[in-house]
DNA sequence: CTGAAAGCGCTTACAG
DNA sequence: CTGAAAGCGCTTACAG
């Protein structure tokens, strides 16, 4: 078995109680016994149980983070952002994956209680009044990213969908194009699916576009509903010189589908994306879109969820900016 | 707070240890205490911790991953799987970034330790001798992903690296390429550089085609590098009508260079391309790949994980199967 | 069928 | 500057 630390003690010929003083940079102790027992420790290689020490400090230095998939290119970058501040700041990250699964999120909520996680980070996707309540139960520091919720005490990080949508169809407007399509998620999205849908639509009007005659159609964000939508909206609206995918790979999808059918992109049509994931400029033309700084938000969420769990303070929501990415994937119409 | 089991043991009028007891299925109670306890259980929303009990137990019912890198498509394909796979068996998965640095590398082992894991995941790159000493001393059950070691005492999941490489380059000549480069990884990485190196220069050989002169380059498995060795080898080699890529990312690396350059794929240059990513199926045409089950691959090494912490018994490595996915990107040649 | 008690490996008043 | 002791929330022989 690992040593203990009543064996450093006993080597070092101290009390436990001082053992944990030097190990923890306590007060009280000589230079002589802090040699000592460090020397001790060396000997016998000794760790800390972490274990032990969460069950006296109730604090494991562990948050529980909540994804709807997270093997999503999406999810992944948000992840890398969360992992590397939390490990920056000596917290360790378990990773959960609701599969959008109700009875999942519970259990694993339950779970992370169990375990007796400092905080839970809770990703892209409504926040259902349900698991409110039990987190609230739980008593833990929570905070979104990638999505936001009407609870005061939750503070999320994200980035303001209505406006980049907007700037996405504006951009679009700006190339010269009028006659411009939307496929983006489901109407009933309050997070992700409405508040686009509506800044592209507000956009247009802005510009003096009929905003109910562009067609808007659902690709569900994923790369195989962005091939179908597309397909419809070439054969339906063929007059159509320009997309608003509300979703790399949904972009993606409609070049794609575009290529296929020998529609040259961006030539005969254009396409800007969003979300900039690593994708975009792995395909070709590289796609134009608007970038959410999705490593920065999970960096952010993290350094947020710590700073509450470690101070107690309550912390700020925060909309990062986003940033069309021009590529190749917008014509410029006369 | 949240209740205890005293709180419990109180409320039902009955000791800890009986509470205990029903709440861990154990036998010695009567059917009437069962309920007494059960009913003070809900009535205090009584959760237990797993802190406490991991302590008693030494068991916490975690495993910790570690990944070169957590945003790349490939590790976040075979996550999906562990996380699977774990949270099935009841295991929660801390993921590490070693951003394959050596000293984030060790400082993770440590804190795994302290946090006591039941067992660790250690995914695609070299188990250096320095780590595999640290992990001996741990004296925790260890599996291997995507790699392998020479250690007997640490089972790995794997593909069959020079196997694949071979048959991906069979394909191709069984599609009537004579004159085929590769673009791989670095000639000395053990892993998943040498061997497909080895195995593209056998399927040459063996098909009487003289494996020395067949180009070679080093993408770095990333999408940037496949750029770039792409353009070396169409200026240097144009003769040159297939490339394997011994990764998607660069694949699709060689796709987009091709697209850039002028040159169609597949009718002036086929590509295939190894691991099947989800990126394989989302350029256009589709990517022609050797598929590596990756998904899989992490379920399997969870479950072998957990088989040898529960059981204590060894665990065989596994090399699970290959398979060329034929999609859009190589083209028959008379 | 049930409970008192020891113990898991730490931290933290408290007393000196 | 240092140690004895209590306690964190559980589990598990042991005894009855």
């Amino acid at each position: 078995m690992s040593a203990t630390i009543k064996d450093v003690a006993k080597l070092a010929g101290v009390s436990v109680a001082t053992v944990s003083r030097v190990l923890n940079d306590l007060p009280g102790y000589s230079e002589e016994t802090r040699i000592r027992v460090m020397n001790a420790v060396a000997e016998l290689r000794y760790q800390p149980n972490a274990i032990a020490r969460g069950l006296v400090n109730k604090r494991t230095q562990t948050i529980g983070v909540l994804f709807p998939s997270v093997s999503s290119a999406f999810s992944s970058e948000i992840l890398h952002g969360i992992e590397e501040a939390a490990q920056e700041q000596g917290y360790s990250v378990v990773v959960c994956n609701t599969a959008e699964d109700g009875k999942r999120t519970k259990k694993y909520l339950q779970v992370l209680r169990e375990k007796q996680v400092d905080g839970i980070i809770y990703s892209s996707g409504v926040l259902k009044e349900e698991y409110h309540q039990t987190l609230q139960a739980m008593a833990i520091p929570v905070v979104l990213v990638a999505t936001k919720s009407e609870y005061a005490d939750i503070p999320y990080v994200k980035v303001d969908d209505h406006q980049a949508a907007y700037d996405a169809c504006a951009y679009l407007i700006r190339r010269g194009h009028r006659r411009i399509a939307m496929i983006g998620g489901p109407a009933h999205d309050v997070i992700a699916g409405e508040p686009r849908i509506a800044g592209f639509r507000a956009a247009l009007a802005d510009h003096g576009l009929p905003p109910d005659e562009a067609p808007v159609l659902d690709g569900r964000f994923i790369f195989a509903g962005g091939c179908e939508a597309a397909e419809e909206l070439l054969r339906q609206a063929p007059e159509v010189t320009a997309v608003f995918a509300a979703g790399d790979e949904m972009a993606i999808g409609v070049i794609s589908t575009a290529a296929r059918l020998g529609i040259a992109v961006p030539a005969q049509l254009s396409v800007i994306g969003y979300d900039n994931l690593k994708l975009a400029e792995m395909c070709y033309p590289p796609l134009t879109t608007v970038a959410q700084p999705l490593a920065e938000m999970g960096r952010l969420a993290a350094a947020k969820l710590i700073a509450r769990i470690e101070t107690g303070q309550p912390e700020a929501s925060e909309i990062l900016p986003h940033q069309v990415m021009e590529r190749g994937t917008v014509s410029t119409r006369e």
